[in-house]
DNA sequence: GAGGCCTTGCTGGTATGCAATATACAAAGA
DNA sequence: TCTTTGTATATTGCATACCAGCAAGGCCTC
């Protein structure tokens, strides 16, 4: 194949990198999920019914890729719609969530066995800093940022993993996890015992003891949703 | 509220087991899963390209029914569609292969864990007409069969452990598991250390030792990992 | 006045037509 | 002969119209 100077002259040009338009479908999908993403779901005087048409006009596209939108959101969960009854946004039970956080360990505490395997130094290193970023946060007092920072933790150690089937699994579990962050009473001697935890399972990962890594992530996730059980009061 | 005689009725008539009339979306989506399921995906000569319009002549049903149940399909990760290309059946890589064994190992060796704390011991004790199944197909000439007993042990455990967010993740696994089933060349000397792995898993979900049932299941499902990695061409 | 029946409107489900575009092929020019 | 460009075709994305089922409210009857 013979090459042009096309190539060439359109870097010069500072070409369109791409416009990119994503399909309608995609786009109503993400604005949806941001949308309900950003309502409190748990709150109790929020409207859980949604309408194709109206939302359809809202967003200025026509039922079609809107439905495509609603059906995928239906699939994970996020909503469900009844036939000739409605569409509901779909508030998780109890049960449901610590179902969730239990996958989450099982998956996490895998992925911390696979990152003493697989992952390289100075990838694990960079945990000291969600490890510092998190202790700032852990004694303020913006219980968002700080709940924030603590996902954030976790994912870089299923990052690490190198699987990515267990951060696509786990990202759709966040989602729901964060929904019911507000309803989280974090107390204070948590934040510390995280903290704890947390740097005993860089310490873990850093020897690349598999098994430590593993019995540590798992016990502590599965203290979140013993706390969770508890402590929160969600239906 | 007052209960009437029919449910009573209802079953003394023996009526419909489920007129349930699905929508055609579902009966699409079902008899596409099928369909894909039932055709060897990996063997060299099948059409990998689908056609909306044919396929809804085929089903006698319109494009939008279809094009959900695609679009559902399109979000397992079964088929994938290019926008103004086509419809086409994924062959899954290697890789995602492996990383969908990991997975189930993580969850399977969870279910495991949890299974030692809260199943009954009849459900447990019923493990071992799952071994002995296994036994009797392991030392016989039909794969597919043996493969199968195989992942129905795996299921029993899965199930075992009560977390229904598990075992629906992991049906979804073992879809993709059994499409490359037929490219998995199971040596018997294989089988004969399943067998011994089935009954030691057995063992120590009864005696409720949860680490012990928890590495057991873990290990034996990353051996079959490695031996995927290690002795299975795909690609 | 109360209860049952019917009408009507609202809802999601389905079918189909139009538009946009990526590909392949053919034809024309160098 | 090779390259380029125009065009035809094939394919999905999107929009619109219609259909069927359920719920609520009004009306009729007892």
């Amino acid at each position: 194949m013979k090459e042009t100077i096309v190539p060439d002259l359109a870097q010069r040009l500072k070409l369109d990198p791409l416009p990119e338009m994503a399909s309608l479908k995609v786009q109503t999908y993400e604005a949806l999920k941001r949308a309900i993403s950003t309502m409190n779901i748990y709150a109790n005087d929020v409207e859980l019914r949604l309408d194709e048409r109206s939302l359809s006009q809202q967003f200025g596209v026509s039922r079609t890729p809107l439905r495509e939108a609603l059906a995928q959101l239906d699939q994970e969960g996020l909503i469900r719609t009844v036939p000739r009854r409605g569409i509901y946004i779909i508030r998780k039970t109890k049960s449901e969530i610590l179902e969730m956080i239990t996958v989450w360990a099982a998956l996490e505490s895998m992925a911390a066995r696979l990152a003493t395997q697989v992952a390289a130094d100075k990838d694990i290193a960079a945990l000291h800093e969600h490890i510092d970023h998190f202790q700032r946060l852990a004694s303020g007092e913006r219980l968002d940022e700080y709940s924030e920072a603590n996902i954030k933790f976790h994912q870089a150690i299923l990052d690490l993993g190198g699987c990515s089937l267990i951060t696509s699994i786990t990202d759709g579990l966040f989602f729901h996890v964060r929904a019911i962050r507000q309803r989280t009473i974090v107390e204070r001697d948590r934040a510390q015992r995280s903290l704890a935890d947390h740097t005993a399972i860089v310490k873990a990962i850093e020897t690349r003891d598999a098994d430590l890594a593993e019995r540590l992530v798992r016990e502590h996730t599965l203290r979140l949703r013993d706390h969770v059980e508890n402590f929160v009061k969600i239906d």
